[in-house]
DNA sequence: TTGGCGATTGGCT
DNA sequence: GCCAATCGCCAAT
């Protein structure tokens, strides 16, 4: 199955849904070098009145992009090292949305590799600050739509010729295969059970206790 | 204008 | 496991 791009009116606008409706879809960069990306198999909520979201406290000229309908891209540089990419979630004017944690590489893989100057499999996007290095996503890409063909898009299906890549037991499990855990890094709301994950992949950051 | 601190990572102990 | 790197937001001066 060729991957589809995602359609803004099918997918989920409540952010808590849209963060497991994204695990297992596909994050898809076009690169001068070819296509590059993978499988999502993290993902963190930061919703609705979210002491720890960006956008609870108001829109500002960082965090704008937040506020676009759900399926936008919202990128920003976090510790002045690392960017981070998140899909805007609710309707136009809400400031919430979902953070991409981790995928599992499937396509244009020596493209990532080159991006972030490792061989290794496991480690090249599996952490928000090394997903975005492996497929070049910076400022630039800040606020294009996700739902439309360009650099950055989100799809369905599998990435790659050959079947489902693997991942471990779980690779390419039910949604009831999706773990729950509280967030990584965050010091406000930390508790919450909003992180996603597919249960078993290696592919997943986090400690081993956040992944069971 | 300044200073504290963060949705991280990689290198070193 | 600890810690520096490194940048920009944002609250306080």
């Amino acid at each position: 199955m060729r991957p589809r791009i995602l359609n803004r009116a099918k997918m989920p606008k409540d952010t808590v849904e849209l963060a497991r409706y994204l695990i297992g879809k596909l994050v898809l960069r076009s690169l001068p070098g070819g296509v590059a990306g993978g499988r999502i198999v993290e993902t963190e909520a930061y919703d609705v009145g979210d002491l720890a979201g960006h956008g609870t406290s108001g829109k500002t000229s960082r965090n704008r992009s937040l506020f676009l309908d759900h399926g936008h891209a919202y990128v920003y540089l976090a510790y002045g090292t690392s960017w981070m990419f998140n899909v805007s979630s609710e309707t136009v004017g809400v400031g919430t949305g979902v953070l991409i944690r981790a995928i599992e590489p499937t396509l244009g893989i020596p493209l990532m590799q080159r991006n972030r100057g490792s061989l290794l499999m496991r480690d090249l996007a599996r952490g928000p600050g090394r997903l975005c290095a492996a497929l070049q996503i910076d400022r630039q890409l800040d606020g294009i739509d996700l739902c439309q063909p360009g650099q950055l898009w989100l799809a369905s299906g599998e990435a790659a010729a050959g079947g489902p890549a693997s991942g471990g037991p779980a690779s390419g499990g039910p949604a009831s295969e999706i773990g729950v855990s509280k967030r990584i890094g965050i010091t406000r709301a930390a508790d919450s059970p909003l992180r996603f994950y597919l249960r078993g992949s290696r592919f997943v950051s986090g400690p081993q206790a956040l992944n069971a």
